[in-house]
Order: structure tokens, then sequence, then C-alpha cells
DNA sequence: TTTTATTGATTGATCAGTCAATCAAAAATA
DNA sequence: TATTTTTGATTGACTGATCAATCAATAAAA
């Protein structure tokens, strides 16, 4: 049913066709029939919007971390102190859809992928990068610049730490753990420099 | 020039070669041909002794691990006290070969490929477990059983946190500062129990 | 002579990417 | 309004490349 003003639907359907194929596959080792078939088009029409595989998953990776970026700015308007700040942003790291099991199979993928793809490596160092100084900006109110830096570093691995250890599904982490394990790590440094 | 008693030398030349491919690919998606050529053999040889592609690939995850556990083993007859013992666990973990850009790689590809490979999971699983179990008979002669548990825990997600923060190369973060967050890790949190 | 090591050549499958053709809506024209 | 033209959407069929896996043949030890 040709209509017009298609493509933007299209891009989005195999978008999250994509995250899905590859959530289940468990790597970006997918092809092109498979996501097309899961958004319910031919191979060749996700050639046709996306020129080539490599840009149809790069454009994956990017709307993956911008959902990611647009829950983290919403929870950033919800918290008031910086300290509520914190606990918002670890809350978001394990809210529910970034630690179903797919979502990480996704994200270790995307990590993987980073060791070849210039491209995804930019992604997922801005990623960073803005985990990183979100807790240094919140941090800063409550400790000395030097220590913020040090034990943002610490709770950023910490959390992706966690990530990587639940999706190997040995030990199961439950959310609230994790979430646990992360704000404990934080209220302990910071008390010890108080004391 | 066919000398007897070769299979060994060729498993061992195999795995090796695999590693390094791996590494510098940064993915497990690598061709048995790329491997054989680092291995100075033509591809067909590295059938006749794994069988497969995904043999070869699982007896290179196999050896790795194992090599790391010797490792850990090593450092732990040095140690004398509980928290030495602890410190050497830590020390193993970020030490210059397994902190390599090439090693790091091969790690994140094994993390990615154990979404797919059951038998790859199982090995990392194992590896997992030990390096908790590790961590927890230590801390039990400095602390509560219960709180051991959950010390183990985060300091386990911190060091493959810091690993998989250093294979996207963003924040260089050395072996010495990685080794001494996760340091201060344990030492902040025993001190917060006894206070 | 039998066994072990080794490879070149080949096969069969998979897949990304291309292309020409089709179909239907929209726009232009009569 | 009716008819024609244009354009976007879509696909089936095809191509070329890549690669795992096989196998028959060779060469050197035992």
């Amino acid at each position: 049913m040709p209509k017009v003003g298609m493509e933007p639907v299209r891009r989005k359907a195999l978008v999250d066709a994509a995250m899905r194929v590859i959530g289940d596959h468990g790597s970006l080792t997918v092809t092109m029939s498979e996501i097309a078939k899961q958004a319910g088009v031919s191979p060749a029409l996700a050639h046709h919007y996306f020129g080539s595989k490599e840009q149809l998953l790069i454009e994956t990776v990017r709307v993956h971390l911008q959902r990611l970026r647009d829950s983290v700015v919403t929870a950033l308007r919800t918290a008031k102190t910086p300290r509520e700040k914190l606990s918002a942003i670890i809350r978001v790291c394990f809210q529910a859809d970034q630690f179903a099991p797919e979502t990480i199979a996704a994200w270790l993928a995307f990590y993987a992928e980073a060791q070849r793809s210039e491209e995804t490596r930019r992604f997922l160092v801005i990623y960073a990068r803005r985990l990183h100084s979100n807790l240094v900006a919140n941090l800063k109110a409550l400790c000395p610049a030097g220590d913020a830096g040090r034990i943002a570093e610490g709770a950023a691995a910490m959390i992706d730490g966690l990530y990587i250890r639940q999706g190997l599904g040995s030990a199961p982490i439950s959310t609230e753990a994790s979430i646990a394990l992360t704000e404990d790590y934080l209220t302990i440094h910071l008390n010890s420099l108080k004391g």
C-alpha cells in the first residue's frame, strides 16, 4: 500500500527491528534479511533507506543512546538536590528497559563493535563522557573537585560492570541490588571524605 | 616438513594465532584463513585439528581463562594475609598483559559471544564465580559473611567495569589508577564496617 | 608399508548490495 | 471533473564475494 511519507515510518521500524534482532541474537552479526523481515519489509527496502548495513547499525546505536540520554534528562528534571540527582542518574541506568536481557545483549554487542567501528566508538565515548560529567557535576556540590572526578570514575565503572555481569546471567543481580550497590558506593565514599 | 608429534605444537600455534587475530580484529568475527595464516599453516590444517571454527574459538576462550587462572593461583601463593591476597587478586586482573588493548578487545568479544554460545558462557560464568569466591573467601576473614558477598559483588563489578571502559579508550585510565580505585573500594567499605 | 602431517582445489551456503520493473498516490493538465 | 504525468514506495531476481568445510593427493617419517 504505497502511500507518501513512509520514509520516517520505515526508518523507525527498521531501527526498532534491528534493536530487537540484535537483542535476541546477542550480537551485531545479524543479516539485513532478518532485520527487514522483523520490520515487515523487504531487504531491498532496508538498503534503499539506509544505503548499507553498517549505516543502519550505526543509526541503531545512535537512536539507542539518544533514548537513554532523554531518560536521563527527564529524570534529572524531577530531582532537586545534587544528591537526589545522583540517585536519579543511577536509577535511570538500571531502570527496567535498560536492564532487560535483550537490551544488555545489545549493549555488549555495541561495546564489542566499538573495537572495530570508529563511529560506534565515537557514540559510546560520548555516552561515557556524558555519564561521567553528569556525575561529576553533582558530586562537586558534595565534595572537592579532585575527589569528584575519582568517585565518578568509580561509580561509572561500577555501573558498566554491573551491566556486563548481568549480561552473563551468572549472578542474577536484581535491579534493586544493583542500584543499592552503586548508591552504597557513593554514600560511603562521600561519608569517608567528611570524616 | 612433516614430522611426527606436531599436533600439540599446531594446536597451541593456532590458539595463540586466534587470540592475536581476535585481539587486533576486536571481534570473534574472524576467518579460519586469517587464523591459519597467522599461525603459518593452511586453513585445512586448522580444520583437521579442531574440526570446526567454533571448536577452535571455544578452545581459545578456554585457554585464555586457564592462563588467567594460573596467574591468580601464582599470585595468591606469594601473598600471606587475607588483605594481601585481595590486593594480589586485584593486581593480577590489571597486570600488564590483561590490560593490553588486544587482550581487552578479546575479552569484550568473548563476553559478546557468550550471549550466543552456551559453552563460551559456561566458561565465563566459571571465571566470574571464581573471581567472586576468591574475593569472598578472603573478605570473610575481615568482615561478616553477609557483607563479604556484597562487597565482593561490588569489587567484581568494578573490575569488569574498568575493563570495559578501558576498552573504549575514552578515559585512558592507567593500570595504577584502576588498581587504586578498586583498592579504595575495598578499603573504604571494610573501614566503614569497623566504624 | 602404514601412519601422520599437510595442502590445493573445490563445493555449497550465506549475504550484502544492485537493478529493473511494478504499483499506487499525488500533481498537473485538459 | 476526467485524464495524464510524475514521483515515491516497494520488491523479486540476480550478482559477486566471502567463507566454512571437505577431500583427494602428496610427502615424509616410522
